[in-house]
DNA sequence: GCCGTTTTCGGCCCGACTGTTTTCAGTCG
């Protein structure tokens, strides 16, 4: 069983954790911290790269020693130096980090002092005033770390979805106040990254206070937890945090480049400014006193000599090197996409007819929409089989008929079975302009059996896109076990097409397989797997995710017109 | 522990806010 990713960054994290609390140089745990994140959003495995004996050290953050600790866990499944770590810092010490209020420094001072090694105990020395008498601590830490405990909330990340209305409502309301030129959030929600932890907001006054005072009467907040002259920061009814910075105009640029982050690229960015006797923060970019630039965030780039960089791609993946080299990508715009290559309607488990969905994806100014309900294997949608599809089929080719502006595409997004065959035969799916397929049962196979099922899958000549291609559910369901880098040599060789699925909830393929996809000169349909005409608009996820991937007009498959996809369908010269 | 148009040694982002302090440390982003 190869180690995964994301186990090797977990170890990685727990020895940067367990580093800091005994007191190591932090520049050295910091060094974990971002080898952990190297790891963890690399799309290939680590495990077999090291195994091939590929040079680790040319991955970002990534040295002589900690290649060496990436084979051993690769090998082992385990670090010596984590173990041996574990033996001297209580492993209960660790979650403590995560209470607000408490850092490194005081969670050792409550170890050293109180002898506290876990939640329990802190909450139960907290209870009997025992931490108030620590030299830095008082009745106010005191209390804070009981409510803390007793929230017992996990801080818990939203998908984007479910972010974007308070974001929204938020800008709303911060612009509805006179002393506000402009309101922003920034922070990974304006990275379009497919979770959010908070809401990072960037407002544009001279009147600091003014803005605060409205800002913290905004009516979803449950509770203000700071609030100064330039910054505050609050919990919203629905549990997500926001904090607001409030920056004069000629610091505008630098703030919203400072709070949409990544943090990694902003501390690059720094780095950069320092090597030419700038200084960047969040007020401007200065030499000496004068301020170069702030103004906004491009003419900050072009003070580094950097071409302007999107902020879907600020996450210190090459980005800052391709705006050196001018080849940063052209990236996908909505406005590319000339139609919607995976749609459901009444016919299954769709809540839209055919003409209704027809109707939105011409509002939406598309070229065409590919009709792609699902097959009878999957019983709970009431799946077509071969008579009810070929019914769909006349429909749609009556519709044709009468319909202007728009083309529906008569598809069918195919199950695949167990054993890699699909659920309709191949005479019917010659027939159709477009054959998705996809896996909705047996999840959980071994990798080398289910990576198999796909495989065999592709070979199927009718077959076009392979939908949702890792099948996870963001924060409910871990994508199943699957080669992905397999999958994409396949379809490569066979004209195949890999989705990137925009359901909020999906998003599947992720950021960094989109990129791996372009890398390996692999296509990709950008749908929205509608269930109703409203979900079309769904597209925007999908998007924001292919631009996260690098991913530009010509490597998406659905920019292109109506006749030039028809024959890229038919899989020519594949 | 990483990294190199200032460096193979000596840097490594930096400012706001809170709470505990009479001048600052710790935390956070």
């Amino acid at each position: 069983m190869p180690v995964h990713n994301a186990e090797i960054a977990e170890i990685l994290y727990e020895v940067a954790d367990l580093l800091e609390i005994e007191g190591e140089n932090p520049f050295r745990v910091r060094a974990y911290r971002e080898a952990a994140r190297t790891v963890e959003n690399h799309p290939r495995s680590l495990a077999e790269m090291a195994g091939e004996g590929e040079d680790l050290t040319r991955l970002p953050g990534i040295g002589e020693d900690l290649a060496d600790k990436i084979r051993e866990i690769a090998r082992t499944g385990t670090l010596r130096q984590a173990e041996e770590l574990r033996e001297r810092v209580p492993p209960g010490l660790r979650g403590l980090l995560g209470v607000p209020g408490l850092g490194p420094r005081r969670v050792r001072e409550l170890h050293r002092r109180l002898g506290v090694e876990s939640a329990a105990e802190l909450e139960r020395a907290a209870r009997e005033g025992r931490v108030r008498r620590l030299p830095g601590f008082g009745a106010k830490t005191e209390r804070n770390i009981l409510e803390a405990l007793g929230r017992k909330e996990r801080p818990q990340r939203f998908r984007l979805s479910a972010a974007e209305p308070a974001a929204r409502a938020l800008e709303e309301h911060l612009e509805g106040c006179g002393a506000v030129r402009e309101a922003v959030v920034a922070g990974s929600f304006r990275r379009r990254k497919e979770t959010v932890g908070d809401l990072d907001v960037v407002a544009c006054s001279q009147e600091g206070r003014r803005v605060i005072e409205h800002f913290v009467a905004f009516e979803d907040i449950e509770r203000v937890v700071s609030k100064g002259s330039t910054r505050s920061s609050v919990v919203l009814k629905n549990g997500l945090e926001a904090d607001l910075r409030v920056v004069p105009e000629e610091s505008f640029g630098t703030a919203l480049l400072y709070f949409t982050g990544a943090q990694p690229h902003h501390v690059a960015l720094r780095d950069m400014a320092l090597k030419r006797r700038l200084k960047l923060n969040e007020y401007g970019l200065f030499r000496g006193e004068e301020r170069v630039a702030g103004r906004t965030e491009e003419e900050v780039y072009a003070q580094l000599g950097l071409r302007y960089i999107e902020p879907e791609l600020r996450e210190h993946r090459g980005e800052i090197e391709a705006a050196r080299q001018g080849s940063l990508p052209q990236l996908l715009a909505q406005e590319d996409l000339r139609g919607d290559l995976h749609s459901h309607t009444t016919a299954t488990d769709g809540r839209s007819g055919l003409h209704e969905m027809a109707e939105a994806a011409r509002e939406r100014g598309y070229e065409y929409l590919a009709v792609t309900d699902h097959s009878r294997r999957l019983r709970v949608a009431r799946g077509l089989d071969e008579r009810r599809l070929r019914e769909q089929m006349e429909e749609i080719d009556r519709l044709n008929e009468e319909l202007e502006g728009i083309t529906l595409l008569k598809g069918a997004e195919v199950d695949i079975l167990e054993d890699g065959s699909l659920d309709l035969p191949d005479g019917v799916l010659e027939e159709l302009d477009v054959v998705v397929c996809s896996v909705h049962h047996k999840l959980r196979l071994p990798e080398r059996e289910q990576t198999r099922r796909v495989l065999r899958a592709l070979e199927n000549p009718n077959v076009n896109i392979l939908a949702h291609p890792t099948g996870r559910l963001i924060g409910r369901r871990e994508p199943y076990e699957l080669d992905v880098e397999r999958v994409m040599e396949a379809a490569r060789e066979r004209g195949c097409v890999l989705e990137l699925n925009s359901n909020p909830e999906r998003l599947d393929l992720n950021d960094a397989h989109c990129k791996l996809a372009k890398e390996m000169g692999v296509k990709i349909a950008v749908s929205t797997d509608a269930h109703s005409a409203d979900e079309l608009a769904n597209i925007r996820f999908g998007v924001g995710q292919a631009r996260r991937g690098w991913l530009e007009r010509e490597d998406v498959v659905n920019t292109r017109p109506l006749g030039e996809l028809r024959r890229l369908l038919r899989r020519e010269g594949a």
